[in-house]
DNA sequence: GTACAAGTTCAAGTCAACTTGAGGTCAAGA
DNA sequence: TCTTGACCTCAAGTTGACTTGAACTTGTAC
């Protein structure tokens, strides 16, 4: 496990799915690391892919790379207090929420016999629902 | 229930808690409708309110303006069709299981006592499922 | 030893989602 | 009447997250 090879920036492209620019991109802004050069050429290391699923998870959670670069500090340490860990956990628990909401209105829409959606019952829930969840974000 | 007031745009920013500038953006998009204008000024239907609701969870949920405008046509009929709804709903329920994984991952690593996360065997989970999730968004 | 694919830098461009600013309109109150 | 204040339009600016392009460098293959 954790088998360290070191690769370069079109191998971690091609088993990351990521462009090279995204790549160079990520590094400038501090999300990952390469650790060296071969003349002028990056070479990562290859836990740099864990690490950029990692990346790709939070930024499908909806946090902005900056806010994931503070989540997930470079070298693996602490560096974020557990309070401010607890909170982002808080906030993606209520995110879950909201989502199963709309998930279930979605599908239920996706079903409804009602002319239209306005006039279906468990829309009007839906929009209840998200009445209630704006502002509290 | 849905008592339809007629609102200037000050009131609705003010209920809405978005600024005008996004609400005439919005219109300009086709994501809202104004009901007429006195005047030059704009008036919107009360009913824009729970609009707007929904428009912010979709926007929560990740979802890009043009998006929610094909989710919710602005009559709210139909127009998309049952299968596409069903999808995103699909979508939304991955994105659930994935954050329930992510979650759990900050809270754990909150109150880890690992002296960093990449020794945690926990966090390595997280990791191999960021992993696993990577590609198939 | 030379060609070439794969890198590199740096500046500029793009797209979504807004925001800001300049200049104009209008109804209501002092 | 005149001055606010709330609204209007339209163009340009901003931010985040990248992408693209031009010009340059290198390690490997022939």
């Amino acid at each position: 496990m954790m088998r360290t090879g070191v690769l370069d920036i079109g191998t971690v492209a091609k088993a990351s799915g990521l462009p090279a620019s995204t790549l160079r991109y990520y590094e400038e802004k501090g999300l990952i690391r390469s650790v060296g050069r071969r003349g002028l050429k990056r070479l990562f290391d290859s836990a740099v892919l864990e690490r950029l699923a990692l990346i790709a998870l939070g930024q499908h959670a909806g946090f902005s790379l900056a806010e994931i670069a503070a989540m997930f500090s470079l070298d693996g340490r602490p560096q974020i207090d557990r309070s401010q860990l607890m909170a982002k956990a808080e906030d993606i628990d209520k995110t879950i929420r909201q989502l199963s909401v709309l998930r279930d209105g979605l599908r239920h829409t996706a079903v409804c016999k009602a002319p239209s959606h306005m006039e279906c019952p468990t829309f009007q829930r839906l929009l209840r629902f998200a009445v209630k969840a704006r502002g509290r974000n």
